[in-house]
DNA sequence: CTATTATTCAACCATATGGTTGAACGATTG
DNA sequence: CAATCGTTCAACCATATGGTTGAATAATAG
């Protein structure tokens, strides 16, 4: 199920840095070893594991170990609950414009121009 | 069009916040006054403020002068890109899980009645 | 002009975050 | 077992973040 939702603070906290963004964009089309990814970086290989720790956390990637290296793949749950979070919000303001749309609809038949 | 992608960093660094997101859930039902917004939460003015310093920041929502109170509403562009960006993730790892299916398809005609 | 209301700015504090280096651990190879 | 490869952990540093209080500004009311 949909976890609860102070998730969302590791979620969108997760996603709120690009080298994060970056990995998780790699991530998602191929799983890598925790090895694999470092190398793609400018930074050291204890930084990459901790933006992978966070994303950990964030429940966005999974890790399973495969002898000795760590494979990591994404996990698509939690994205999917992401969206549907922000999905709410355009949902929420797309129904205020047609509430307006329909007052001014109404009120410009109904009124002679005031204001 | 769509943002500059460093534009990201705030928006989901200001999504994190779950105060922001509640500000930004009573802003998307009714545009409200910095004051008003304040009194809605056990923090001061001046943390108020800054959070929607944050918000206003990464686009999410707009301030307006009215007199002297200023009038915050949603900037619904912003949520909408932020949702398209998680959007194409999902179509990445759907993706891969069609190719995934598939593959196992093909390999399972190819094999001997197996299952 | 003065007072009042609404908001912003500045200085400060505690904790969190993103990075480093170096040591330790776990699994495989010889 | 010893050596090695891949990964994690610990200590540390600089900067960012979220909060406070108190002073400063902006717009209206008297």
């Amino acid at each position: 199920m949909v976890e609860r939702l102070s998730h969302l603070d590791a979620v969108f906290g997760s996603l709120s840095d690009p080298t994060r963004r970056d990995i998780l964009k790699r991530v998602s089309r191929k799983s890598m070893t925790v090895g694999e990814i470092a190398t793609q970086y400018p930074l050291t290989f204890a930084a990459i594991a901790k933006h992978l720790n966070v994303l950990h956390r964030a429940k966005l990637i999974s890790k399973e170990r495969r002898g000795r290296e760590q494979v990591v793949s994404i996990a698509p749950d939690t994205l999917l609950a992401a969206s549907r979070y922000l999905e709410t919000y355009q949902q929420l303001w797309e129904h205020r414009l047609d509430s307006l749309a329909r007052f001014l609809k109404t009120t410009s038949t109904n009124s002679k121009g005031s204001r």
